[in-house]
DNA sequence: TGGACATATATGTCAAGACGCATATAATAG
DNA sequence: CTATTATATGCGTCTTGACATATATGTCCA
């Protein structure tokens, strides 16, 4: 696939990753789908402030959500365009080294593996492993 | 080197490169070292509007002016951070591959063979090949 | 020295995005 | 149905960036 690539695509990809905020989402998505309420609480950021940058990704068409009752799941999506995609992929790589990127990471896997300690994640589902790289941790 | 890797520099690079008139400056940079007239022959923007796009790219650390009497030829600078770097460079491949990339790179080339023919480029000194990736038409 | 030309910057205007706050929607529980 | 919880969205404000026009700076050459 990946027909026309515009450099077009490339843009609103590189638009999409110019944000610490969003990087960091993404890095937490990364092999996982994430609820909402995990990123509010692992980021420790208001939840608009979060939904309004997952909406921006929602947009770039990086990620996909699907709600589950009252949650909202989102996951990473690899552009359909092959530039952008290689792009992409190296920029999750590049993100798995940095420091407070793990620091996130790890917060997240501590979160899951005691949810119950933690008032806003009573009973939220906890992020699900998708397509391989497992969470070593739930 | 590339000490501390923070995130903050992926998130001005991101924003560098989230400008489609700064990826075809960038293409057309790509091995080479090129002469500002050269870019507002070949993109066919007024000038004021590359110079500003240059001086953000050099704000962003990712290209270095050259003052040589009166041009100024401007070259790609890789990002010390090596995730920076790796991203960059992907970018460039990626950007090769890319139709309208290319047909950048042919009218930089036509430009080159016959400079005498474009009263802008008059004089003007031809883009310089700079470490490795030969211009095969000059 | 002065003028022509190449390049850079200042300024005004417009649009986009980030944020906080408040509020709206949606789904569940009671 | 009402209350509660999770998520999304309007709105006002601030900042940033893109662009066009105008102007400044710097360099060469006559």
């Amino acid at each position: 696939m990946s027909h026309s690539p515009k450099s077009h695509d490339l843009v609103l990809l590189f638009a999409a990753l110019a944000d610490r905020t969003r990087l960091r989402l993404l890095n937490l998505m990364d092999g996982k789908e994430v609820c909402v309420c995990y990123f509010v609480e692992i980021l420790g950021q208001s939840q608009p402030k979060i939904s309004r940058h997952l909406a921006y990704l929602r947009r770039a068409g990086i990620v996909a959500a699907r709600r589950e009752g009252k949650w909202a799941h989102y996951k990473i999506v690899v552009p359909k365009h092959d530039g952008a995609a290689r792009i992409f992929n190296e920029t999750l790589a590049v993100l798995r080294e940095d420091r407070a990127m793990q620091a996130d990471q790890t917060r997240l896997e501590k979160a899951c593996c005691t949810p119950q300690k933690r008032p806003a994640l009573e009973g939220a589902p906890t992020p699900r492993v998708v397509e391989a790289l497992a969470c070593s941790a739930c």
